[in-house]
DNA sequence: TCGTTTCCTGACCGTATGGTCAATACGAAA
DNA sequence: TTTCGTATTGACCATACGGTCAGGAAACGA
């Protein structure tokens, strides 16, 4: 079983590479689209116009519009959930949540298009990803339930329930994405600076360290 | 000019009454469906046949569908902005701000619908209510920074961004009802219960007001 | 009872949208 | 050059949806 020659890496015209590459070029004017427009008013010819192709050949790599949310809601799924390592090698409260805190909050800024889709997944009932929130998620989220409560437990933090430490950490961190428009509108209609952005992953941090006592 | 006896109340029949119960009828069923299916998902038949009446009634009381979101959605800014008497007689953060977020986690509690249609509306650049941001939720937003800044130069509380604050209140708050279906798939697929809603409201002012350092 | 206003609704229409398909172009191996 | 699988795309179709309208039914005042 000779292997081919795997010089796709070096020449990016090469067949696998095309797929990939229109994939992504797709991939990306989705979200966004579905972002601004929602799964039901967005339409596959805006979504063409942006990824610059005929809307034929959106249906030659996503068969319906179906599967292309959700592949959209997975991608986004998966980088959500990859902020979790910020969580689990920490000594404490005050190393684990900031760190948290501020890969959710680098998130919001680099995904913003992401987070609304998934926001609004959510708020449908989820029915492309209940699966994935009865699955993956629950497990997350029991899993960081009984590391907070072990931290409680050290007493390194008041007792506080952690669902609800938990959800007001979501709630937060990605309310600076979906509610980006609104944050923007109060700003004088101008995007969060790059200190704006910090001073407000500090303010959360601090706020949620201090009300939980762990600093 | 004598005024025609207001028998109104009593009467359901009557003529203007047939209106306002209709309006409300459809106003009801629109919310709920533009909250479930977002407003390019929503259709006027599906918001006929859940207020039960034929699609053209709908359209006599409303010409467009445009008219009938921008409606609803008003309703709930309305609603959202209720809640701020509960910040403005207060003499310090611990009043003010833990009836603030009862007052918001009741709103959660009794209108999740329009709490989601009012953040799918700003999630997509608040097509319709820009205005109602720019003025109206500004200056109110306004109004309540000065109210926070005069307690933290009273000494009330720690020096916090009152903006930051007052975006933490509002994305825990809402998150209870946007994100109420996670919440509930969390919970082992159970709405919140009486207890659990004391338990969530009592746990966010608990956080908050440490975090402020006004406890 | 009559006249007027409001309310109701089935049937209809134009358009936009998701999706299909057949024909073609292209790139790489033989 | 030929062959063959992959990629591309304009043209097309069925459907669903927002909105219209004409005709009629109630509701009310006189």
């Amino acid at each position: 079983m000779p292997e081919p020659a795997r010089i796709s890496r070096i020449r990016p015209g090469r067949r696998t590479d095309i797929r990939q590459q229109n994939e992504r070029l797709i991939l990306d004017a989705a979200e966004r689209v579905f972002a601004e427009a929602g799964f039901g008013g967005a339409t596959m010819q805006l979504i063409a116009d942006m990824a610059g192709l005929p809307k034929a050949n959106l249906h030659y790599y996503f068969p319906t519009k179906e599967a292309l949310y959700r592949r959209v809601v997975q991608n986004i799924f998966e980088i959500w959930l990859d902020a979790a390592s910020s969580f689990d090698d920490a000594a404490g409260p005050v190393e684990g949540i900031g760190a948290y805190v501020q890969a959710k909050m680098d998130i919001s800024r680099r995904h913003p298009h992401g987070s609304k889709v998934w926001a609004a997944e959510v708020m449908h009932g989820a029915p492309v990803i209940q699966d994935y929130l009865e699955t993956t998620l629950r497990d997350w989220t029991n899993g960081r339930i009984a590391v907070i409560q072990r931290w409680i437990d050290q007493g390194q933090m008041a007792p506080i329930d952690p669902r609800h430490l938990l959800y007001m950490l979501w709630a937060t961190t990605q309310h600076y994405a979906d509610f980006g428009h609104q944050i923007e509108t109060l700003n004088a209609g101008h995007p969060l600076t790059d200190r704006q952005w910090r001073d407000a992953t500090d303010s959360v941090k601090q706020i949620i360290l201090r009300g939980i006592g762990a600093i």
